[in-house]
DNA sequence: AGTGAGATGGCCT
DNA sequence: GGCCATCTCACTA
């Protein structure tokens, strides 16, 4: 019995209780060539808030070609660069007047891909680190539509987690904006997870 | 085990 | 020219 793929109005509702929401799905990568699925738990989460939030790339509504697919309707993903290297993976929240995402910081390898990450070091403990494992680019999956199969990359139900399980911290490497943004408890993780990056 | 520099695109002043 | 939602490597001690 394959779990239930995530329907695009998931992704239409409050983002930080969506971010919350995430921890404990299933994120699904096609590989490239012929058949066959990567399968990832979703462990580690940010989010940012769009207008309000000095830390989020569309804060006062800022439009950039680069910040295009933030403000596609819920759902879709929303990739960038940064440090010049670096992809990080964002899932896009709520409509087009709410230009919000939810960062993915880290992953757990599922099924056959466990015994792969546990031979060496942990891969996927980190929104750049798992971009590049997964083989995520802005070239290839910005603004892609997250709740179709088609896509290559969706988000199916996975484990349910308790409240318990659940840490909420401040983001990490957010600056000091005025406003105390980077004090704000937008990061969330599962508990005593191995996969969660480092602080 | 902790610190610092380097890589380097896009967007800012 | 300087800052970033990062990570790795090369030092110090």
């Amino acid at each position: 019995m394959a779990a239930a793929i995530l329907v695009q109005s998931f992704f239409l509702k409050d983002t930080k209780k969506v971010a919350r929401d995430l921890l404990g799905k299933t994120l699904c990568l096609k590989k490239p060539r012929g058949r066959g699925l990567s399968r990832f738990k979703i462990v580690e989460t940010e989010a940012y808030l769009g207008l309000e939030d000095p830390a989020c790339h569309s804060f006062h509504a800022k439009r950039t070609e680069r910040v295009r697919s933030l403000y596609l309707p819920g759902g879709h993903a929303y990739v960038y660069l940064i440090y010049g290297i670096y992809n990080c993976l964002n899932v896009v929240t709520g409509d087009e007047t709410h230009p919000e995402a939810i960062l993915i910081r880290a992953i757990e390898p599922l099924d056959g891909n466990l015994v792969e990450a546990r031979t060496s070091d942990l891969k996927t403990n980190g929104p750049g680190k798992l971009c590049r494992y997964l083989g995520i680019t802005r070239a290839k999956h910005d603004g892609i539509a997250l709740w179709k199969k088609e896509s290559g990359l969706w988000i199916e139900e996975g484990e349910r987690l308790k409240a318990s399980q659940i840490v909420v911290t401040k983001r990490i490497g957010v600056q000091n904006y005025p406003g105390g943004a980077a004090d704000w408890p937008l990061r969330f993780h599962v508990r005593a997870n191995p996969y969660v990056s480092k602080t």
